[in-house]
DNA sequence: CACCATGTTAGCGG
DNA sequence: GCCGCTAACATGGT
């Protein structure tokens, strides 16, 4: 589920939260979540201050300020957490970092997730981030970019929105959400759009996710206490999981077409 | 209970 | 090499 604006939601948050706090401990019940043993883990981060939160694509970067970071993904439905002093909590994190002053960032539900520590906080030089397409909202990714990473493909248009290797970021759910904007089938072949087309689906891509994020992005849990803004994209979705509904623009009964082992629901009246 | 949903990777065949 | 498909991983929801 966590796709992009769900991991800026979370750099977002969590900069308010622990930005700026010093690390004291981690710990982990699943050591397969992450790169190096727990203890390892607490012996390289202890003492050192998290610096910031930054992403690429579903990626999110904890950078230290001795210039290590550590870099989480969440896969199929991790999420994170963070906890003042001594609030209570139901739910076991896999992997926890506590804070000198007692608050601490839980990390769940990431069996197929991971949290992997790396001695330096260089973009180009973290293994887990190589190979990955350009993040859609970088200043350089253009209408050109774009067109770019479409170049010479045959394969659907969807197919390529979603591989993280052609474009960092999207996955079923704002990918089905852009092309619905953009008025293009999720199964239209790359190699049929024209420039016009990759223009309208680069201005869909951009503003789609924008606008999730404006509103808090998609995830299910709270990132805090109070936290009033995150989930709030969960109710932008228009053709999302919504096949065999009405289209919102023209009423007619979306549809759903199996592409990359995904459900892709689409409208065939205003998607061409 | 069986199945499907999510993201990613590896492997297979056309 | 490109493309589409499948299985595997874990878990909760129907």
């Amino acid at each position: 589920m966590p796709e992009l604006p769900e991991m800026v939601n979370y750099a977002r948050q969590l900069s308010g939260c622990c930005a700026g706090k010093t690390i004291a401990a981690a710990a982990a019940t699943r050591p397969r979540a992450l790169n190096v043993a727990p203890e390892e883990l607490t012996a390289l981060t202890a003492d050192r201050q998290l610096t910031g939160l930054k992403t690429h694509g579903k990626h999110l970067l904890l950078t230290l300020n001795d210039g290590a970071s550590l870099v989480c993904h969440l896969m199929l439905d991790g999420y994170m957490r963070y906890a003042a002093a001594g609030e209570p909590d139901a739910a076991h994190p896999q992997v926890q970092l506590t804070f000198a002053d007692q608050s601490t960032l839980g990390f769940y539900r990431i069996q197929l997730g991971h949290l992997h520590y790396f001695p330096t906080s260089d973009l180009a030089a973290i293994a887990d981030l190589q190979g990955l397409g350009p993040d859609p909202l970088a200043t350089d990714f253009t209408p050109a970019a774009l067109a770019g990473v479409l170049r010479g493909r045959r394969a659907m248009v969807k197919a390529i929105l979603m591989d993280q290797a052609r474009l960092a970021g999207l996955g079923n759910r704002y990918s089905d959400e852009a092309l619905f904007t953009a008025l293009i089938r999720p199964d239209r072949p790359v190699n049929s759009l024209s420039l016009d087309d990759i223009d309208t689906l680069h201005a869909a891509i951009r503003g789609t996710l924008e606008l999730a994020i404006e509103a808090g992005g998609g995830a299910e849990h709270p990132v805090f206490a109070g936290d009033g803004l995150t989930g709030g994209a969960r109710s932008q979705c228009r053709v999302y999981g919504r096949d065999g509904e009405a289209c919102l623009v023209c009423g007619h009964t979306l549809d759903v077409k199996r592409i990359g082992g995904r459900n892709s629901s689409f409208c065939p009246f205003c998607q061409t």
